[in-house]
DNA sequence: CCCCCCCC
């Protein structure tokens, strides 16, 4: 080799009736050891190498490829006369070596004239576990074995995890594809698809289903971008092949290693793991805005397993649009990752597999539990909310508890959410004409002369915004409360804006008065805060509403039904 | 030839 150039070797290599000298790259001389003596196309001998690389003693026949022959061919390589060797590097004095009936297939050797070669091909032995299946001639090669420098196989193997179709556009050009991932005995591996291949095999490749798939171009994947137990990835290519196959006993089905909730307590962040769940609720699909300005769906579930834990797993796009989780299904993730958002969560990613109700032994246990007992376990999330969001983490509490438990007696504020009823909102002084400042809602003083002073501002204006300040009476079926509502909340509860319920009040008595009838006996969800207050000596608990939401009554009902199981044990 | 894995 010259000490300039990346280091080459030199073979001499035979198929029995050729022989070749050839220049491998020191990348490519790593393909030749045992574990790839796999292409039937061509017999070659290594007879020695230059470097001490392979100089271990051993003498290693190489079953290679017809792209390997024809690029050494390219780079230096030339075809001379038979020089058959025996397995032990010896010569045989003899042609051929020992061969058996086979096709011959040609190759074109650039740049010129064709050459046909005859190949014999000698059975390598890792090949007979994976003989032809009946009525194929196609011989089936393990998924563990593909490299680069073959391209004459065909492997059998089942489709894990299809995508969707993708289109993309970059200073490259623009164009669509989707991928898949692959599984056999042996390995894994992930193919793509790119424009024409697309409208090809996208209909026809299926979740689950097994197929023959052969002449497609490997090349090394990229680790940035899979999880794969795979040193290369796969591009389907104008002549590739894939054929369904129906003989798939043998090919394993998606493995999950499902991973207790409890236990993702003591999993790294970032952590690729599978996991199973009952979905105890889930969030509506919602449309976010990503950093890189890109819109996409996400849709957040709480899934609780035997553990009595529950977790936060995020979907993504069409994922998170489709799913429905009003039916509490059992939710299988495969491939999802670990954060550390919220103490511990779940994400899933585009390489996972999301599985509702999975036709696993797994799902089946799950489903008896949640559905015997696991629905009324005092579940605890590793992931806390701080929004309302999943209900799991409310502090729920009933308008008797606030009393009978001292709430808001302590140096804090305390909160807690409660499901009541409006019995009663009191019309009088519940606007008042606030400073139109934006971050000020003092009170402003009528000066009589069309202005209004704000004593914060310091200032005169001839307008004011009208704000809200309600008191009102909660009742639930065991005690009453009155409580205060600012701005928002009251906007929420009465359904309307300050501004507009000032101007009604103005204009409109009548329908202001039915504003107010319509919000009675109404019933929400309040989340409160509670905290004794002192004023002249005398103290009193002051309840302030922070937010009104609407009653999920499938929710309210389970935690009920909770609540009376709880009881009844 | 893609390679986006996001948000709170």
């Amino acid at each position: 080799s010259n000490a300039s150039s990346p280091p080459r070797f030199r073979l001499m290599m035979s198929d029995g009736q050729h022989s070749l000298t050839s220049c491998l790259l020191a990348t490519q001389l790593n393909y030749l050891s045992e574990e790839n003596l796999l292409v039937p196309n061509c017999v070659c001998l290594l007879k020695k190498t230059i470097n001490n690389t392979l100089a271990d003693g051993r003498r290693v026949v190489v079953v290679m490829d017809m792209d390997i022959l024809k690029s050494a061919k390219e780079t230096g390589g030339k075809i001379g006369n038979p020089t058959p060797y025996n397995t032990d590097g010896s010569f045989t004095g003899k042609t051929p070596m020992k061969a058996s009936p086979m096709k011959a297939s040609a190759i074109k050797a650039s740049p010129s004239k064709g050459l046909t070669m005859k190949v014999s091909p000698m059975k390598a032995s890792p090949m007979k576990a994976n003989s032809a299946s009946p009525g194929s001639s196609a011989k089936v090669n393990p998924i563990a074995s593909l490299n680069p420098y073959q391209s004459k196989w065909t492997i059998r193997a089942r489709v894990t995890n299809k995508s969707s179709i993708r289109t993309w556009s970059n200073s490259r050009g623009e164009g669509k594809l989707f991928s898949f991932e692959i599984v056999d005995e042996s390995g894994e591996i992930r193919i793509t698809a790119f424009n024409k291949e697309v409208d090809k095999f996208f209909s026809l490749v299926e979740q689950g289903k097994v197929y023959y798939i052969s002449k497609a171009t490997l090349k090394p994947a990229n680790k940035q971008y899979t999880t794969l137990k795979n040193d290369y990835e796969m591009t389907l290519h104008a002549y590739s092949s894939i054929v369904p196959c129906d003989d798939n006993q043998s090919i394993p089905t998606v493995h999950c290693d499902f991973v207790p909730i409890a236990e993702l307590e003591n999993r790294d962040k970032d952590a690729i793991i599978d996991v199973i769940g009952i979905c105890k609720s889930a969030e509506d699909v919602s449309r976010i805005t990503t950093k890189n300005s890109r819109e996409v769906s996400k849709r957040a579930l709480s899934i609780i397993d035997e553990t009595g834990k529950v977790v936060t797993v995020t979907l993504w796009g069409e994922e998170a649009e489709n799913f429905d989780g009003s039916t509490q299904p059992v939710v299988a993730i495969k491939g999802a990752r670990l954060s550390d958002f919220g103490g511990r969560s779940l994400s899933a990613l585009f390489s996972s597999t999301v599985m509702v109700n999975p036709d696993i032994p797994q799902a089946f246990r799950l489903r008896a539990w949640y559905d015997r007992e696991g629905f009324a376990v005092n579940s605890q999330s590793l992931t806390e909310t701080r929004s309302a969001g999943t209900g799991l983490n409310m502090n729920w509490k009933t308008l008797s508890d606030i009393k009978n438990e001292d709430m808001g007696h302590g140096e804090k504020a305390q909160y807690f959410s409660c499901v009541a009823t409006v019995l009663y909102i009191r019309k009088e002084n519940c606007l008042y004409q606030a400073c139109p400042s934006a971050d000020c809602n003092k009170k402003v003083i009528d000066q009589q002369n069309g202005l209004y002073r704000c004593e914060k501002c310091n200032k005169e204006f001839p307008n004011f915004k009208y704000r809200l300040l309600l008191s009102a009476n909660l009742a639930d079926f065991g005690d009453n409360q009155w409580v205060t509502c600012f701005q928002e909340t009251a906007e929420a509860l009465l359904g309307h804006s300050a501004e507009t319920l000032g101007h009604l009040r103005d204009t409109d008595e009548a329908a202001f008065d039915e504003v107010f009838q319509k919000a009675n006996f109404t019933t929400h969800i309040f989340k409160n805060r509670v905290k004794l207050e002192t004023y002249n000596d005398e103290s009193r608990v002051k309840v302030t509403v922070m937010e009104v939401q609407p009653v999920d009554h499938r929710e309210y009902s389970r935690r009920l039904l909770q609540n009376i199981y709880k009881l009844a044990r």
